[in-house]
RNA sequence: GGGGACGUGGUGCAGCCUGGUUUAGCAUGCCGGUCUGUCACACCGGUGGUCGCGGGUUCAAAUCCCGUCGUCCCCGCCA
């Protein structure tokens, strides 16, 4: 080794020693007779003294060689801050091993940070900086405590394909042409979905990896075209099973990492109660604000906007803001105004307890609005929002509203984890797109079979499927569902998502195969790895927690990439380019 | 595909609404100098900008208009 100890462990006890330690010049104060070099490697700084009898013109950023003495620092002079801070290294020879040729576009050792574009381009510097490293560190213990955990429950880790077949349902995949089958093409996977189904046909029992997948859509602060999933499968289990493995993973990743105690079992809610109390499948509960059903106080109004809904089958629903009436003013209550309108709705009703109430169509609400004050326990200074319109639309709205809420006024709120499971989601949803019902989750899942019974024939978005997701914060961080492991019950949901027969047999031809062949009953769920670091590294761009991410159209400002290629490289594929044009 | 915000020395921002006393300002970095106990060292001096790009309006554009590119956020999309 080029050093004897890291710039992070020399304490008082190491008084004394002859040492030497290696990392960048963080920042130099020169006092003239002496100067102070803060020397920085992943582990922490170390201050080391020059005297004035070297003559080194050392630059920021350099990186150097330091050997020297380790001193204790006079009392007064010591830095509480820093872990190194009751001692310096006096040095006595400085080997410079590489300095800058220029100014560096930024320095990590500076408190102001470069807008984001900058960073990235200049990932490698902005890696250096502390809270960079240690969230990259801390990724680094979260997979690490995943693969302990699971391991020590028998699961085994195993590696799948990435040039893989195109599975269509789902995302839009990201293509790799094959150069010996000319015009064929490999996709990459947005999941190991059937390898891990297949897995448990092999008989593997418990599977987990730490996969890679790409999905070819846009790009938000929480998706990244390639992302990390903590994927999951066991056989033989129940939706029980499964939640209660996870429950235990993420309690000892929380632990190990934050030393944060979770709830020794989440909460577990129906997607119906999420949507009719949240308006969100995926809530923070942090900020309360839980919608009411107000419907019966209104069916008797005189208010005729509002009784025309409620007479037509549309409901009344609203939700309590806690002192909220002195910021409830005209203009706020415009942007509400807008929110809802979005949806589709009218407009909102509110009104607010201030020293007299205030509020809207008071002069024909005002009876009801004493009745619900009175039923909902507003206190003064509530505010209470209501809207009216078809319950779906209802739910959506006010959702969007309380978010709204939540983010501009209530960030406060957002301290601590919220961990809970949502359950029963519906297995179909109908797309507008393709004019036919698809899979909520994806076509493997198990359906509720009471409810597949009892609706195949009928309304399919009634049929519940046996998945869940997780959700963290308000963010949807892992999902996952029971299996199909029947032939003819796999055959049965295709069917009613009216793929056909050539269809089936194409596309997922080889796990029917398979599952022909004895497959036991399965379940798993894949967990957002970067959503669960930036949640406990407490970051609001999944960005945050990756080495070198892209840009939202999917750009690395780093390496350049996507990039044309060159006119031979097409050749052997086979590929002609007719549009776009390299930009 | 749609909506919004932003783009000004290396970096971060102000100026723009209301065009002209602006020779584009502040902070930080960088360079030089003074300084032996600093820790975002301090102080003094200096360096550095075709105001993203293209077009238009005007006697005059960083400032107004149109287009375009880039970044960020959101909707759609993301089984």
């Amino acid at each position: 080794m080029l050093r004897t100890h890291t710039c992070g462990e020399l304490r008082l006890s190491d008084v004394n020693k002859k040492v030497v330690l290696a990392g960048w010049v963080d920042r130099i104060r020169d006092l003239g007779g002496v100067k102070f070099v803060m020397l920085r490697d992943r582990y922490g700084q170390t201050q080391i003294v020059l005297s004035r009898n070297f003559d080194l013109d050392l630059k920021r950023e350099s990186v150097v060689r330091v050997e020297g003495v380790v001193r204790e620092r006079p009392k007064d002079t010591v830095n509480r801050e820093l872990a190194t801070g009751e001692i310096e290294v006096f040095a006595e020879r400085v080997e410079v091993l590489s300095a800058p040729e220029k100014d560096l576009p930024f320095y990590p050792g500076e408190p102001n940070l470069p807008s984001e574009d900058v960073r990235l381009k200049y990932r490698y510097i902005d890696l250096r900086r502390k809270e960079m490293m240690d969230r990259i560190i801390t990724r680094h213990r979260v997979a690490q405590a995943v693969r302990q955990y699971l391991s020590a429950l028998g699961f085994i880790e195993v590696e799948t394909p990435f040039l893989t077949k195109s599975t269509p349902e789902g995302a839009r995949d990201f293509l790799v042409p094959s150069r010996l089958k000319p015009g064929t093409f490999y996709a990459l996977p947005q999941s190991p979905q059937l390898f891990k189904q297949l897995l448990m046909v092999g008989g593997l029992d418990r599977y987990f990896q730490i996969v890679r997948c790409f999905r070819d859509e846009d790009l938000r602060a929480d998706r990244q075209p390639e992302f990390t999933q903590i994927d999951i499968e066991m056989s033989f289990v129940t939706r029980e099973d499964v939640l209660e493995t996870v429950e235990g993973m993420v309690r000892y990743v929380f632990k190990q990492v934050l030393d944060v105690d979770l709830p020794e079992k989440f909460d577990r809610l129906s997607y119906q109660y999420c949507m009719d109390t949240y308006g969100s499948d995926k809530p923070d509960r942090r900020i309360g604000m839980e919608f009411v059903n107000l419907t019966e106080y209104f069916r008797n109004s005189d208010y005729n906007v509002v009784k025309n809904i409620v007479e037509n089958g549309g409901v009344v629903k609203g939700f309590v803001v806690n002192n909220f009436a002195s910021k409830m003013s005209r203009k706020v209550a415009e942007e509400f105004e807008t929110i809802v309108k979005k949806n589709g709705l009218g407009g909102i009703l509110w009104f607010a307890l201030d020293n007299e109430m205030k509020g809207s169509a008071l002069k024909h609400l005002k009876n009801i609005y004493d009745e619900v004050s009175k039923a909902i326990r507003i206190q003064h200074g509530d505010v209470c929002l209501m809207v009216a319109g078809k319950p779906a639309e209802v739910n959506a709205a006010l959702g969007e509203l309380r978010k709204a809420i939540g983010d501009t006024h209530f960030a406060h709120m957002k301290a601590g984890f919220d961990v809970f499971w949502v359950l029963d989601f519906p297995m179909f949803e109908y797309s507008e797109e393709e004019g036919r019902y698809v899979a909520q989750h994806h076509p493997f899942t198990m359906p509720n079979l009471e409810d597949l019974e009892r609706y195949k024939d009928g309304d399919l978005s009634k049929i519940r499927a046996q998945s869940y997701d997780l959700v963290i914060n308000g963010y949807e961080v892992g999902s996952g569902s029971i299996r199909i492991h029947n032939r003819d019950l796999q055959r049965e949901v295709f069917r009613l998502m009216r793929l056909s027969e050539e269809e089936i047999k194409i596309k997922f031809g080889f796990l029917l195969e398979a599952f022909q062949y004895g497959a036991p009953p399965h379940g798993g769920i894949a967990l957002g790895l970067d959503r669960l670091v930036a949640i406990i590294c407490n970051v609001s761009s999944i960005r945050e927690v990756i080495a070198f991410p892209k840009t939202a159209t999917g750009v690395c400002p780093l390496t350049g990439a996507p990039d044309v290629v060159s006119e031979q490289q097409l050749r052997e594929l086979k590929i002609r380019i007719t549009g776009g044009n390299g930009t």
